[in-house]
DNA sequence: GTTATATTCAATTGTTCCATTGAATGATAG
DNA sequence: CTATCATTCAATGGAACAATTGAATATAAC
């Protein structure tokens, strides 16, 4: 093993990254831990996959180096290495974006016919912050807003957003935003939104892209 | 396939290229390919694989859509399908370094061993280019120079170094740089001439990241 | 045409990966 | 101390991957 040229056993090392990298629910494991430290249970019950399935894969990213995991009392929480991990992640989806014709179908199959209007941007959504002529909702679930949000955004999970339509004002620009930039819950908050006649758009990216971004982020 | 959620139908993608990432003879091969197109044929010769398995494993990255292959002659040329793909396999390399012990030992056992000062940053590089006061080495073999080089580079393969260290000027400082931060040719450069009294420094990375950095390039 | 060269294909083997299951461990609450 | 819950371990079988070999294809040179 360490007989290896350093060039190649560093070759093994990223290629382990890579690896790792290389299933479908891992990258969504990574898309969770984006919002936050999240327990093996709580993940696993979001990806709807059975405990030890998930158990498994997170020691293995463990071991790539891509999560840290640390008891707290009965429960065993993990949380993303470091900012680097989606950084390769995005690099990884810009990849997939750029050359693979089967993601462009996709995308324009599912994402485009729920959105022909373009996204709005973060810079323009933090002027707008400011002037304060905007609604935003945030639409993931209670706890993944509770980490973290954007300032001023109502958290109104998917489920919840009929029975509170009424609440919100008509006349008022609404932006929706949700985990990133394939993230279905703002594509299909804005659609619904829009149905009811609402002025509806979805922020480009989502939470963690606005942290990252520099942003402020209220919790 | 495409009956899954589309979220895991992306999902499925970007695991597919993060997979094709994942094999180190794969990474060397586009490390080979961030220096320019490449012939299979060549490639194996450069990584001292057998051709089918080279071949093999390139079509497997055009399946992924990381490389693209042109006929030109006899030949089949080989080339990154575009900048992401080098952006990516960077971001994984840094996820590697921040996170796995095992890249700290290798790089502490074998590269500080051999280059104790600061390898100089492309800005300083160009900034003293333009004083003339600095000679550059580019260390590749000559059909990757030939492809492209920081401009008035002196073209010296490793293995024609010792043969021409006479050629070069014992007070001048001289850079030296190879194919990017893991290629060992700089560093072994470096050593060599610092055994003979030159005044030698490693630029940081190398050829295609000056080139991404949006420095000149001569051909 | 025939030959030589570059590349790919196809089939084989051994290896690694993945999901599943049920048992084992660690921690807390009563 | 026991019961309970969260997590991990260990073992299984099936699927995907990787290296090798030899044959097949495509282009160029003669």
């Amino acid at each position: 093993m360490s007989s290896l040229s350093p060039k190649l056993a560093l070759f093994e090392q990223f290629a382990l990254v890579a690896k790792t990298l290389g299933h479908p629910q891992r990258l969504e494991l990574i898309e969770q831990l984006g919002q936050g430290p999240r327990s093996v249970d709580l993940l696993a019950e979001k990806l709807g996959a059975p405990i030890a399935n998930v158990s498994q894969h997170l020691q293995t990213m463990r071991r790539a180096g891509l999560v840290t995991a640390a008891r707290q009392g009965k429960f065993v929480v993990y949380r993303l290495a470091d900012a680097s991990v989606l950084a390769a992640m995005q690099a990884i989806q810009r990849v997939a974006e750029n050359n693979l014709a089967e993601v462009d179908k996709i995308v324009r199959g599912y994402f485009e016919q729920r959105d022909n209007l373009e996204p709005i941007t973060r810079e323009e959504l933090s002027g707008r912050l400011r002037e304060g002529m905007v609604t935003v909702l945030d639409v993931r679930p209670a706890d993944e807003y509770a980490l973290g949000h954007v300032p001023g955004a109502l958290n109104v999970p998917l489920g919840e957003l009929d029975a509170r339509l009424s609440t919100l004002d008509p006349d008022e620009d609404i932006v929706a935003y949700c985990r990133g930039a394939y993230c279905v819950m703002s594509f299909e908050a804005v659609s619904r939104l829009r149905l009811r006649g609402f002025k509806a758009r979805r922020l480009e990216d989502g939470m963690p892209e606005w942290a990252a971004a520099g942003n402020e982020v209220a919790s």
